[in-house]
DNA sequence: GGGCGTCATTTTACATGCAATCTCGCCCTG
DNA sequence: CAGGGCGAGATTGCATGTAAAATGACGCCC
C-alpha cells in the first residue's frame, strides 16, 4: 500500500469546508504537513478527492490564521515558524495565557477541574511510558485549549487559538525529548493548583511565568539573547508563588 | 443621483478579494454597513461588479475576523456586537494593548512618535471643531493601528488587529458624543507621553488603564455591573503614574 | 378569521471552465 | 561544458453552472 497522501481520510460532518480545514490544519499541527510543504490546491483537492473550491477556502483559512504563507500566484505553503517568530509569539502569549488562567480559574466548577486534572493525569503517563514527543506535543495542546474553552471568553479564545497553533508546531522542530515536556508538565499542574486553590491571580502569573519560561528556555538553546539576560536569572529564582505580578516586565524606567 | 449601494467604489491596486474585503471592511467599521445588515453574496456581487467568487472569499474573511457572523445555509450577517461582547473584548484589548504600547515603547524613534504626535494633534482639532463622532472614532483608530504598527510584534498586530476592529464597530451605537472622546485622547496623550519619556512599563500601563476605564465607563453606562465595583473604584483613584503594575487584577491570594 | 401546507425565489455550497501567469527543465549557443 | 532563453505543464485568480436548502408569500382549508 502505497502512501501518496499523507492527509488523514474527510471525517464526516460539517461542510465540506470545514472538514477539509481541519484535516489540513491537523496535518500541519501534528507535522504530517512540516513547514515548506506547497499546499497545492489542484493537487490536495485530488488527493482529497473533493472539488477544488473547499480545498482553496480552506487553505485560504489556515493563511488567516498563520499556519500558511501566501505569495501571489505562488500559491501556499506551510508556515516556517522561526526562532524569532517563536520569541514574539511567547510574548503575546504570555499575555493571553495569563488572561485565560485568570478568567478559567473565576468560572471553574468541579467538571472542568476534572477535565483538567484528566488531562494532566494522561500527560502523566505519556511521559512516565517514555517520551513520545507528538503525544506529549498533543497533550500540551489539548491542556491549553481546554483552559481557554474553561475562561469562557470567544474572543480571547479566538486570539489565542492560532497564536497557540503556531507555537505548538514550531516545537516539532524544537524539542528534542529532553527535560522540557517535563517542566512543561510541571507548569501546567502549578496553573491547575492556583486555580484548584481558588485563586485566580495566582494562577494568571503560573501561566504567565509557563510561558515566560518557556520562551526563556528558547533563549538558552539559541545563542541569540541580546536582552534576555535578566529572563534568565528570574526563571532561575522564581519560587512556585506569584513573585512580581509584571511576569517578564519591561526595563526599569529611565 | 440614487443610493443603491453604500459601498465605495473598489479602489485599484491588489486582487479583486483583497479590494472587496477593503472596501466590506471600510464600509463595517464606518458603519455603513450597520450590524444586522445582510451580506449576501450575489447581492454584493452585483453592487460591486465582480463575480461571486471574490466576494465570498471577502465575506469568509470578514466572518474569520469576526466583523460578521454566518450561519449554514442562511448567509452572513454584520455582527452585532453586544455590551457583553465589548467587555469580553476589553478584556483581551487590556492585555494586548498594554504590550503592544511597552514593545512601542521600546522600538520608539524620533518618526515613530512625530507620526503619533500627529494623530493627537489631528484628534484634537477634530475634538475642538465639535464633535464629529466618526471623526472621532476613525482617528482613535488610526492611534492604536499606528502604536501596534510601532511596536513591530507581527503577530501581536494579526491578534489585535480584529479585537480593535469589533470594539471600534460598537462605539458607533455607544457613543454619544459626550465626554469619553476627550478622556479617551488624554488618555493616548498620556501613553504617548510615557513613551517620549523612554518608559515602557510606564507605557504599558497608561494603556492598560486607558482599556480599563473604556470598559469600567462602559459598565457605568448600562445597569449591568455584578463585580465591576472595585473596577470603578480603581478607575477615580487611579493617577496618571504607573500605579500598580496589574492593572485591572483579580483578587488578592486566597 | 386564523393556522397551515405549498410553491416560487433566493441563496448557499460545491463543481468546473478558462485565461494569465509562473515554474522548471530542456535545449541551444558560445 | 557553462549559461541563458524557451516552451510545456501546472497553478492561481476569477467567472459561472447547478443541486439542495431555506425563506417568505400566498392561498387553502378548517
Amino acid at each position: 500500500m502505497s502512501h501518496p497522501t499523507p492527509l488523514a481520510r474527510l471525517e464526516p460532518g460539517e461542510s465540506l469546508t470545514e472538514r477539509t480545514y481541519e484535516a489540513l490544519r491537523d496535518a500541519i499541527l501534528h507535522n504530517a504537513l512540516p513547514p515548506g510543504t506547497a499546499l497545492s490546491v489542484p493537487s490536495l483537492a485530488r488527493q482529497l478527492n473533493v472539488s477544488r473550491t473547499p480545498v482553496r477556502e480552506a487553505v485560504q483559512r489556515l493563511i488567516h490564521e498563520g499556519l500558511a504563507r501566501h505569495e501571489t500566484h505562488r500559491g501556499a505553503q506551510v508556515s516556517a515558524v522561526d526562532i524569532e517568530d517563536l520569541r514574539q509569539l511567547y510574548l503575546v502569549r504570555e499575555m493571553l495565557e495569563g488572561l485565560a488562567a485568570r478568567l478559567a480559574a473565576e468560572r471553574l466548577d468541579a467538571d472542568a477541574l476534572a477535565g483538567l486534572r484528566g488531562i494532566l493525569d494522561e500527560h502523566e503517563e505519556v511521559l512516565a511510558a517514555g517520551g513520545d514527543d507528538a503525544a506529549h506535543i498533543d497533550l500540551d495542546m489539548r491542556f491549553h485549549r481546554r483552559l481557554r474553552d474553561i475562561a469562557g471568553n470567544p474572543h480571547l479564545a479566538a486570539a489565542l487559538e492560532p497564536i497557540a497553533g503556531r507555537s505548538h508546531m514550531a516545537l516539532h522542530s524544537l524539542w528534542r525529548a529532553e527535560e522540557a515536556p517535563r517542566l512543561a508538565l510541571e507548569e501546567h499542574r502549578r496553573i491547575v493548583d492556583a486555580m484548584a486553590g481558588g485563586d485566580p491571580a495566582l494562577a494568571e502569573e503560573a501561566a504567565r511565568q509557563h510561558i515566560s519560561r518557556l520562551r526563556v528556555r528558547l533563549s538558552r538553546s539559541t545563542p541569540r539573547g541580546p536582552q534576555d539576560r535578566d529572563a534568565e536569572a528570574a526563571d532561575r529564582v522564581a519560587g512556585s508563588e506569584g513573585a512580581r505580578p509584571e511576569g517578564t516586565g519591561g526595563g526599569a524606567p529611565a
